[in-house]
RNA sequence: GGCUAGGUGGCAGAAUGGUCAUGCAGCGGCCUGCAAAGCCGUCUAUGCCGGUUCGAUUCCGACCCUAGCCUCCA
């Protein structure tokens, strides 16, 4: 039974598919202006987690995601870097997969592009105003008007007489509530635009995700997700924009992953506090690490970004990986109560916390029999750890090739990796010599050597020596 | 100002009405030529003040502090 928050309501509730057995997913996606940062990755980690942990467990999933390849940060960026829209949007959309396919997410079932449903959006649009939900503002825009929906701030748990007194937003005459959305919006000469019976515009960007997740899912569907930051206005909007067309109740459970902070301030491109997934990957031995670090505090929670908290990820990812040394990934795995625990924790709004202290629970298990001589309870344990780490997306590397990774970034500062290997092998060749002759200075001497460049050895029983980046 | 989260050991981070996970770091031991890795043991915490209770870190209230949203934002 899994149980997962409801962002509607802020209460735990059981996931109860529409159809048994199914659930219909949509997360919202990327604005394609710029690469990916963190924050970005936060989220599509998290739900890649969310998705696959929901397949593991017997459902199948659909899972939609889409990608905004038209709003007013594109047309400005595109048109300084004089690219036309189109050749702009591809370009980062083939970043975007770059980064996410590295980080090992999932390609959604279904990743819709605003741009092809475009005549969708002028459908609810018209189906808005015949219903008396939206209006032709004197400036040429299709405005929602929120007053007239009455569940308007369910989801953020506000009030409109609220969210007036508090309002930054400029007046804008058009409107005739400040809170007003715009659902179409009029072209201005040179912009992109398609026709309408409103004349040519564009639409605007809450209407995009009603009509995209409708589309893939229907006007009910299981989960609606996105980053914290979505929940006002973006997803208040598409709640008032669906339910009050279709008369459905839209999404069912929402789901916000929390923020990714920097000296715990938001990671945001309007605060340029922000580092991009691309750099991230530069700084770790594997994408994994990454994964492990976003995973190890709860979703609906803030984390920090930094190179320490990296290391940590790296740390604890090493010591499973230190753990799985030298067993095959072809032995059977036995679910325990290791396998109980972890999935009890994921059952529980996907504590990956929790989950992650299990696996680094069993991989000391696992060094325990080793350490007592239990071979094949050790065989057994390093086949479950595999198996539960692959749930969330883990241990996909060998062990031993894990071990002797390198940052990329160093790798660049120190040279080709592939001549160090080669000068690592030939030093520790020199340095069994030198062991056997009992010329133990000359031994330490190469070992402080490769420990200078950050490698380290180990001498194993049976008078093998292996080494690991540190 | 309104609203929403949250304040746990040196760091990160779960959980919980009574013995407070897990990893890193520290300390002691085993192992090792010495190391490393591993194993065993071990130290350190629940913002502040009241209340409820046999007992609160956990529930309730006030306060302080932090972050976020109220404008585009994962």
């Amino acid at each position: 039974m899994i149980r997962i928050h409801n962002s509607m309501g802020g209460a735990k509730e059981a996931l109860q598919p529409l159809e048994p057995g199914r659930v219909g997913i949509y997360v919202c996606g990327d604005t394609v202006y710029d690469l990916a940062h963190m924050g970005h990755a936060r989220s599509k980690i998290v739900f890649d987690v969310v998705r696959r942990y929901l397949m593991h467990s017997g459902y199948e999933v659909n899972f939609v995601r889409n990608i905004t390849d038209i709003d007013d940060k594109i047309i400005r960026r595109a048109a300084e870097q004089q690219h036309p829209i189109k050749d702009f949007t591809e370009h980062y959309i083939a970043e975007m997969h770059r980064d996410y396919d590295a980080l090992g997410i999932l390609r959604p079932d279904h990743e819709p592009r605003a741009t092809d449903y475009v005549q969708g959006m002028i459908d609810l649009t018209a189906d808005l105003i015949a219903k008396g939900y939206a209006y032709v503002a004197t400036n040429g825009d299709v405005m929602y008007g929120v007053a007239g929906f009455a569940a308007y701030g369910q989801l953020s748990g506000r009030r409109l007489a609220d969210l007036r007194a508090g309002a930054r937003v400029e007046i804008d005459e058009a409107k005739r509530d400040p809170l007003d959305f715009v659902l179409w919006k009029h072209s201005k000469p040179g912009e992109p635009a398609w026709p309408s019976p409103w004349g040519f515009g564009r639409p605007g960007w809450h209407i995009e995700c009603s009509v995209m997740a409708e589309e893939f899912l229907g006007t009910r569907f299981d989960i609606h997700g996105g980053g914290l930051d979505l929940k006002f206005p973006h997803h208040e909007n598409e709640i008032a924009q669906s339910c009050a067309a279709s008369g459905d109740t839209f999404a069912r459970l929402w789901m916000h992953n929390g923020f990714l902070t920097i000296d715990d301030e938001k990671m945001s491109k309007s605060l340029g506090n922000f580092f991009t997934v691309r750099e991230a990957l530069q700084v770790v031995r594997d994408p994994e690490v990454i994964r492990y670090f976003v995973l190890s505090s709860h979703y609906r929670g803030p984390i920090n970004y930094s190179l320490e908290q990296l290391d940590q990820a790296d740390a604890a990812l090493t010591g499973i990986y230190t753990a799985l040394r030298g067993r095959h990934s072809d032995e059977r795995a036995r679910a325990s109560e290791y396998t109980r625990a972890f999935t009890a924790a994921m059952d529980d709004d996907f504590n990956t916390p929790l989950a992650l202290a299990e696996l680094k629970s069993l991989a000391r298990a696992l060094n325990f029999a080793h350490a007592n001589g239990r071979e094949e309870e050790a065989a057994s344990l390093a086949a479950e750890l595999r198996t539960l780490g692959g749930i969330l997306g883990f241990l996909g590397v060998d062990a031993e090739a894990w071990l002797q990774k390198s940052k990329p970034a160093q790798a660049l500062a120190a040279g080709s990796t592939a001549t160090a290997d080669a000068e690592i092998d030939e030093l520790i060749a020199r340095r069994l010599e030198a062991r056997k002759r009992k010329d133990f200075g000359a031994a330490d001497r190469i070992r402080d050597e490769l420990a200078q460049a950050g490698v380290i050895l180990e001498d194993v029983p049976g008078g093998a020596t292996t080494w690991r980046r540190k």
